[in-house]
RNA sequence: GCGGGCGUGGCGGAAUUGGCAGACGCGUCAGAUUUAGGAUCUGAAGCCCAAGGGUGUAUGAGUUCGAGUCUCUUCGCCCGCACCA
C-alpha cells in the first residue's frame, strides 16, 4: 500500500539514482534509431549557483526530451559549462585564487543542483569550454578562420580607464565611468583581431528562410544584419583629388543635398588638418565624441551637435553645387562609409541638424512641406528640383540616378549591411589563448595543428596588465617563442578570445565530446546534426545565435560539418522576475533560491510551477504561493491511490475526457503551452475527484502524461500500481480524435450581438437545424415578439446571432 | 535614439486564432470534516445595481452581424543595441 503522505525527500533521490544506475538518459550510439537532438543554452557556472530562471527553459526541453523518448526516439539532451568569463576572472583578481579552481567548484555545484531537479540530461557528454581538450578545437576553428582570410587585425576602440590603466568590458562601464573607481572612461584605439562575419551577412540572411525559428527571432536577426540596397556616391573634396564616398539608400534625393557630415573619426580630418581653419574646435569635438559610447551618440540624437569644418567643402557630383562639411557624432565610422550626404528635406535626422545649424532645406520630392518637417514618404512622392529626375516617382528616380552615377564613374549600386565585423580579442586572462605568433619576417603565423592546444599559461597575478594589455603580455618567457615558419624569433599574441568563442560551436562537440582527432567525428555529426530543437533567451538572439550560425556555416563551407544551419528550430522563453515584478538581482534582494524551493516543496512541485506559472515565452513574476499550489496538485494526484477501483479500460463515461486530455497535453507540449497542458491535467484530476474513483487505466494514463513534468512522483506511483519498468520508458499514450468529440454541444444564441440564451444541439447539426432550435427557444421567442428578424447568422459549432429591429 | 515584444479580475494567467471574456491556479469568503490545522473535501466570486439589467480586455477612433483578437492613435512596461553571458 502507498505511503499516506507523498514525501519528495525520499522519493526524488530514489528515482534519480534509479535513472542514473540504469543509464536511461544516456544517448545511444545506435545510428539506426530515429534521433532527436534537444539543446538548452549551457550555463555560465557563476558563484551564485542556479537561479530560478535557469530551470524554466531546462524543464521545458526536459519535457520535450522525455516525451520524445516515450515516442521511441534516440534522444540527445546534453549539458555543459560555458566557463570562461569575467566574473571568475574578477573573483580571481579580488581573492587571488586561480579561476580554474573556482570554476571547477562552481561547476560541481551547478551539476548537483541540476541533478536535484531530475533533468534527463546526458551527463556522460558534459563539455567544459575551459578544458584544454575542448579549447583545442576552439583554437583549431580560429586557425581555419585565419587561414581562410576571415580573421584580420584592425584598430578598434576599447573602453579604457585611465586610472586603473585597464581595458573595460561594456558591462564594467557604468554611466560612462569605471565601475570600480568611478573615473570617466575613454575610448582608446587598440589593434585587435576581428572576424569577418560581414562576409557571411547574405548567407546568414538567406539561411533564415530554411529554418523554423519564432518569427520575432527571425525578424530581430534580419534587422540586426540590416541589409539595405542603395548606392555609393563619390563627392569630390574641393581643391583636392580626393573623393568623399558616402552610402545612401536614397540616391534619388541627390539634388537635395545641402551639406555633408563626416564621423568625428573620419581619416580626412587628419589628412587635411592643415586646411581646417577651426582645428581647435574640431579637436575639442573629437575629444568629446571619444568620451561617448556609440549608444550615447545615437541616443542623444535628438539634440544634434556638430562642428563645421572651416576650409573644407564638397562638390555634388550631379550639379556641381558646393556644400559645407560638418563633423557630428551621429555619424558612425562603423556604419556605411563614415560619411553621409545630408538631405534635410527628406531625412529626419538631417532635418533636425539643418534646423539647428540654419542650413538650407531643399524640396526634391513633392508631397509634404519640408520647411515644417522632413518628408519621408517614398511611396507617393514625385521628384522636383532635380534636373533630369523631375517628374519621376521615387522608385524610378532611384534607378535612373544609379544608372547615371555608374555610367559617369561617380558611384554605383551597392548593398550595405548594418552588421559589423566581430571584435574577437580581449585583454584578459581567463579565455582561450589565440594560437598565432608574430614574426618580423613571416608576419602572423598560426601554430601548427600538432602544437594545439596552446595551453593557457599559469600566472602569478590575474590583474589585467598595464595600459590595457592582457596579463599574458607580462609573461616574457611565454611571449617570446620561435616562428613555426622560419624558426626565427617571434612573439605570441597575448590577447585571449571572448567568451563567445566556446559557445559558438559547443553543440557540435556534444555529438562526440571525447573525439581526439577532430571537433567531432564525421559519423557523429552526420547522425546528430542539426540540432532539432534549441531553446534559449531572447537576449541571445542577435549575438550568440548569430555568431554560432556564422561559425557553423563557415565550418560547413570548409566541409567540417554536414549542415549549413546548426539549428532546425529555435524557441525562446521569458525571464522570471522577482515577486515584486522587477528583474531578480542581488542588489534588489528579490532573488529566489531553487534549493530552498526544492527543500520546501520538492523538485516535482518546483518544476510543475515553473511550467504552470504562465505563458512560456512571457516574462513572469515569481510567486512562492504558486509553488505551494502546484505541490497541492501533486498531493491530490498522490491521493488518487486511495480512490483506486478495479478496471484496465477507461470507463465509458470518462472515455471522452481521457482522450481529450491526451490530445490537449500532447499538442500543448509541442507548442510549448505547458501552462495549459498542466491546467488540462488538473481538470482531469478534478473530474476524477468528482467521479469519486479512478481505475488503473485512467490513472496510468495520467502518470504517463504527467511524468515529463513531475517525473519522480510518477515513477513512484507507477511502481505502486505495478507498472512495467519505468514510466519514463513507457510508451506515450495515443488518443482517438473520434473519441474526443462530444455528442451534443451547447451554443450561445445572441440577439443583436448580446448573448440571451443557449440551445443544446447535436455536435454535427447543420445551420438550418441550429437556426430552428434557436428560434424555438422560449427566451428568444419572447425577445422576438413584435420584432422583425432581419438577419440570422449561424456559425455551426460556434454561435448564433439574430439581428432584429 | 534604433530594432523586437508586451498590456485581460485582488494576483499569475486562459480564450480552439474574428464567435459565450475570465479556463486552470494563487489569494479571499462560506459550508462540511477533523483532537488539532497554515491539512482535506464541497461551494461562491470581474465590476456596478436590491432586482431585471447594465458594464467590462491600458487609451481614443475605425472595420465587422460580431473585436481581447484585425487597422490606425496615444500612454505605459519589458528585452537587445555588438567587450555580461
Amino acid at each position: 500500500m502507498a505511503e499516506k503522505m507523498y514525501n519528495p525527500k525520499v522519493v526524488e533521490p530514489k528515482w534519480q539514482k534509479a535513472w542514473e544506475d540504469a543509464g536511461i538518459f544516456w544517448a545511444k550510439e545506435d545510428t539506426s534509431l530515429p534521433k532527436f537532438y534537444a539543446l538548452i543554452e549551457f550555463p555560465y557556472p557563476s558563484g551564485q549557483g542556479l537561479h530560478v530562471g535557469h530551470p524554466r527553459p531546462y524543464t521545458a526541453l526536459d519535457i520535450i526530451a522525455r516525451k520524445r523518448r516515450m515516442e521511441g526516439y534516440n534522444v540527445l539532451f546534453p549539458i555543459g559549462w560555458d566557463a570562461f568569463g569575467l566574473p571568475a576572472e574578477n573573483y580571481a583578481i579580488a581573492n587571488n585564487i586561480h579561476p580554474a579552481v573556482i570554476t571547477k567548484k562552481n561547476i560541481d555545484h551547478f551539476r548537483s543542483q541540476l541533478k536535484m531537479l531530475g533533468f534527463s540530461l546526458d551527463y556522460t557528454r558534459e563539455v567544459d569550454t575551459t578544458d584544454p581538450d575542448y579549447y583545442h578545437w576552439t583554437q583549431w576553428i580560429f586557425i581555419q578562420l585565419f587561414k581562410h582570410g576571415l580573421a584580420y587585425k584592425s584598430e578598434m576602440p576599447i573602453n579604457y580607464c585611465p586610472k586603473c590603466k585597464v581595458g573595460l568590458a561594456n558591462e564594467e562601464v557604468v554611466d560612462n565611468c569605471c565601475e570600480r573607481c568611478g573615473t570617466p572612461v575613454v575610448r582608446r584605439v587598440k589593434s585587435q583581431w576581428m572576424l569577418k562575419i560581414t562576409e557571411y551577412a547574405q548567407k546568414l540572411l538567406d539561411g533564415l528562410d530554411t529554418v523554423n525559428y519564432l518569427d520575432r527571432i527571425k525578424t530581430q536577426q534580419r534587422n540586426w544584419i540590416g541589409r539595405s540596397e542603395g548606392a555609393h556616391v563619390d563627392f569630390s573634396l574641393k581643391g583636392t583629388d580626393d573623393k568623399i564616398r558616402v552610402f545612401t539608400t536614397r540616391p534619388d534625393t541627390l539634388f537635395g543635398v545641402t551639406y555633408m557630415v563626416l564621423s568625428p573619426e573620419h581619416p580626412y580630418i587628419e589628412k587635411y588638418q592643415d586646411r581646417i581653419a577651426n582645428l581647435d574646435a574640431v579637436r575639442e569635438y573629437q575629444k568629446a565624441a571619444s568620451a561617448k559610447s556609440e549608444f550615447e551618440r545615437t541616443e542623444l540624437a535628438k539634440d544634434k551637435t556638430g562642428v563645421k569644418l572651416e576650409g573644407l567643402e564638397a562638390v555634388n557630383p550631379v550639379n556641381g553645387e558646393v556644400v559645407p562639411i560638418f563633423i557630428s557624432d551621429y555619424v558612425l565610422m562603423s556604419y556605411g562609409t563614415g560619411a553621409i550626404m545630408a538631405v534635410p528635406g527628406h531625412d529626419t535626422r538631417d532635418w533636425d541638424f539643418a534646423k539647428k545649424f540654419g542650413l538650407p532645406i531643399i524640396e526634391v520630392v513633392a508631397g509634404g512641406n519640408v520647411q515644417e518637417a522632413a518628408f519621408t514618404d517614398i511611396a507617393t512622392g514625385t521628384m522636383v528640383n532635380s534636373g533630369f529626375l523631375n517628374g519621376l516617382s521615387v522608385e524610378d528616380a532611384k534607378k535612373k540616378i544609379t544608372e547615371f552615377l555608374t555610367e559617369n564613374g561617380l558611384g554605383e549600386k551597392t548593398v550595405n549591411f548594418k552588421l559589423r565585423d566581430w571584435v574577437f580579442t580581449r585583454q584578459r586572462y581567463w579565455g582561450e589563448p589565440i594560437p598565432l605568433v608574430y614574426c618580423e619576417k613571416c608576419g602572423w603565423v598560426p601554430l601548427p595543428e600538432d602544437q594545439l592546444p596552446l595551453l593557457l599559461p599559469e600566472v602569478e597575478e590575474f590583474k589585467p596588465g598595464e595600459d590595457g594589455e592582457s596579463p599574458l603580455a607580462a609573461l616574457e618567457d611565454w611571449k617570446h617563442t620561435t616562428c613555426p615558419c622560419c624558426g626565427g624569433p617571434a612573439l605570441r599574441e597575448t590577447d585571449t578570445m571572448p567568451q563567445w568563442a566556446g559557445s559558438s560551436w559547443y553543440f557540435l562537440r556534444y555529438t562526440d565530446p571525447k573525439c581526439k582527432t577532430a571537433l567531432a567525428s564525421k559519423e557523429a555529426l552526420d547522425y546528430w546534426m542539426p540540432v532539432d530543437w534549441y531553446n534559449g533567451g531572447m537576449e541571445h538572439t542577435t549575438l550568440h545565435l548569430l555568431y554560432s550560425r556564422f561559425w557553423n556555416r563557415f565550418l560547413y563551407d570548409i566541409g567540417a560539418v554536414p549542415t549549413a544551419e546548426p539549428y532546425a528550430r529555435r524557441t525562446s522563453h521569458g525571464m522570471i522576475l522577482g515577486e515584486n515584478g522587477e528583474k531578480m538581482s542581488k542588489s534588489r534582494g528579490n532573488v529566489v533560491n531553487p534549493d530552498e524551493m526544492v527543500d520546501r516543496f520538492g523538485a516535482d512541485a518546483f518544476r510543475t510551477y515553473e511550467m504552470f506559472m504562465g505563458a512560456f515565452d512571457q516574462p513572469i513574476p515569481w510567486s512562492t504561493n504558486g509553488v505551494a499550489g502546484c505541490r497541492r496538485f501533486l498531493d491530490r494526484v498522490w491521493r488518487m491511490q486511495d480512490m483506486l477501483i478495479e478496471g484496465d479500460e477507461y470507463r465509458p463515461e470518462l472515455v471522452t475526457k481521457v482522450h481529450q486530455t491526451i490530445r490537449k497535453v500532447s499538442e500543448d507540449f509541442e507548442a510549448m503551452k505547458f501552462n495549459t497542458a498542466i491546467a488540462a491535467m488538473m481538470e482531469y484530476v478534478n473530474t476524477l475527484y468528482a467521479a469519486g474513483s479512478v481505475n488503473r487505466a485512467e490513472l496510468m494514463t495520467l502518470l504517463k502524461l504527467l511524468c515529463p513534468v513531475a517525473p519522480h512522483i510518477c515513477e513512484e506511483m507507477w511502481q505502486n500500481l505495478g507498472g512495467e519498468g519505468l514510466v519514463c520508458a513507457s510508451v506515450w499514450p495515443k488518443y482517438d480524435p473520434a473519441l474526443c468529440v462530444e455528442d451534443t454541444i451547447e451554443l450561445p444564441v445572441q440577439v443583436n450581438g448580446k448573448v440571451r440564451s443557449r440551445v443544446t444541439v447535436p455536435a454535427d447539426a447543420d445551420s438550418d437545424t441550429i437556426q430552428a432550435a434557436a428560434l424555438a427557444d422560449a427566451k428568444i421567442a419572447e425577445l422576438l415578439e413584435g420584432k422583425t428578424l432581419r438577419k440570422c447568422i449561424v456559425v455551426p459549432k460556434k454561435i448564433v446571432n439574430l439581428i432584429i429591429g
